[in-house]
RNA sequence: GGAGAGGUGGCUGAGUGGUCGAAGGCGGCGGUCUUGAAAACCGUUGUGCGGGAAACUGUACCGUGGGUUCGAAUCCCACCCUCUCCGCCA
């Protein structure tokens, strides 16, 4: 959400904002719309002030005849005042409606470009194997290793099912164990957070209304978190932050649910895309500085690149183009790991900074130094997805026998430096 | 799931349907006093939106949404949440 003041003000900027983002936003309807609500407003107010005058007139005049005559002048006004809230009402639904689609204006650095194959390219880490054997693709390699069940995955949960067993199921232990460590000496704050959210938070997220379809619901109108940044942003929602505290910074764990709806016959093998997995997600807020946002837009970023690095998985990082990057984005980084068998990246990470459109929306303040009340920033960026992890790292470290190379740092985690039959 | 109690400002806690945005206390801020601090005393102390250069001013906000009324924190209805007891349960 942005505030309408500014919206107004700066209609050619936002204008082009949604062009690059490939968003259709009808600005002339939001103005016209604006207008009338805030005519409608002005006039209820001054009603208003009329009958809360006229009232108090009534409660210390000591005259029954007058107060009979004002009483009778006053239903008049209200039946007129009853009217125009209505309409009012009317208009605010739609008004606030548009309001939540009004797109963040992406910034500057952000490139043209219609979607993720548009994406710039920034950087590029790592050696990618060569195999000496003939590679396999992560569902052979840990289908034969008994890391994972598909085929009673889809039994039991169906379409994108999927369990992980016997070294698959440790080895993401050992993932989210040396992610806990790492993450936490950046002092973050770990969090284990609900999945089963109301809707409110997601509409601060921006989540809601746009993405609805991939969104699971419960049969009480709550919804299924597709990412901890949801109850992670939600946890200061209508609060005033000590200014003191920033940045916050936390290391939130949660399942997520995705339908997937979008993409039915994409990635319909292995576990790339899945309904159900698990993710630790970096969410900070700072104080409301476009310098500060960057600065800590880079960092959680690179903290990313460093415990992939750390895995010693290729991968490079694209900066996403307009229209790869969501209504309330103003800039987005992937990080996206090499698949042999697939011979490209996939993503992996996300990073992004919003400025204050989500904390607008979730109403999340603090005091700044002049004692002014301001909307803080909101940045989030994944830490390690699982069992998406799973994909490059096995692959990439399959050897000729089948067997499985554990990273040098993961292998105090999991006990063993090899996964073999 | 059943029974009961309750949701008021940063906190605590009053509030007969009418000078209530809301007493008192705590805390915070400013000041007096003090070498300094504490104590005491005095003053001050919410947020959003609109108007105004400003002083200030209009309006809204007492869990949320409706309703009754000239007028609602106060009455009515629905919902949400919290607490206590019982039941069930990882």
């Amino acid at each position: 959400m942005l505030d309408i003041n500014f919206i107004r003000e700066n209609q050619e900027l936002i204008k082009e904002g949604a062009r690059k983002k490939l968003i259709d936003f009808d600005m002339e309807r939001l103005i016209t719309l604006d207008d009338s609500r805030r005519s409608a407003l002005q006039s209820v107010e001054e009603k208003r002030a009329v009958q809360n005058k006229v009232s108090e007139e009534i409660a210390l005049s000591g005259d029954p005849a007058g107060q009979a005559e004002a009483i009778a002048q006053m239903k008049e006004l209200k039946t007129e005042l009853q009217a125009e809230e209505e309409k009012l009402k009317t208009i605010m639904e739609a008004w606030q409606m548009l309001m939540l689609q009004v797109p963040n204006i992406p910034d500057m650095s952000v490139p043209e470009g219609k979607d993720d194959s548009e994406n710039q390219e920034i950087k590029v880490w790592g050696e990618k194997p060569q195999f000496s054997f003939e590679p396999k693709s992560h569902t052979d390699i840990m289908t034969e290793l008994d890391m994972v069940d598909f085929e009673r995955g889809t039994k039991v949960h169906g379409f994108r099912g999927y369990f992980l067993k016997n070294d698959g199921a440790l080895l993401s232990w050992a993932i989210w164990n040396y992610a806990m460590d790492f993450f936490l000496k950046k002092e973050f704050i770990p969090m284990i957070t609900p999945a089963i959210v109301r809707k409110s938070n997601l509409y601060g997220t921006s989540h809601l209304p746009n993405d609805a379809d991939d969104i699971y619901k419960t049969q009480d109108d709550d919804y299924l978190a597709g990412t901890a940044e949801v109850p992670t942003m939600g946890y200061y929602a209508d609060e005033v932050i000590d200014g003191g505290m920033f940045p916050i910074k936390f290391l939130s764990f949660s399942p997520c649910y995705r339908r997937e709806a979008g993409s039915h016959g994409k990635d319909t093998k292995g576990l790339i895309r899945v309904h159900e997995f698990f993710k630790l997600e970096q969410v900070v807020l700072c104080e409301a500085s476009h310098e500060e946002s960057v600065r800590l837009h880079e960092w959680i970023n690179r903290n990313t690149e460093e415990f992939i690095e750390s895995l010693g998985i290729p991968y490079h990082t694209v900066l996403n183009c307009g229209g790869d990057i969501g209504q309330g984005q103003v800039k987005k980084y992937d990080i996206e790991l090499w698949v042999p068998l697939e011979e490209t990246y996939r993503e992996i990470s996300s990073a992004s900074y919003f400025h204050d459109f989500q904390t607008r929306r979730f109403n999340i303040r603090y005091k700044d130094k002049e004692g002014k009340m301001q909307y803080a920033h909101s940045l989030n960026c994944t830490a390690i997805p699982t069992p998406r992890i799973l994909v490059s790292l096995v692959e990439n470290f399959q050897q000729a026998d089948g067997s499985i190379k554990v990273p040098e740092v993961l292998q105090k985690y999991l006990g063993k430096a090899v996964i073999s039959k």
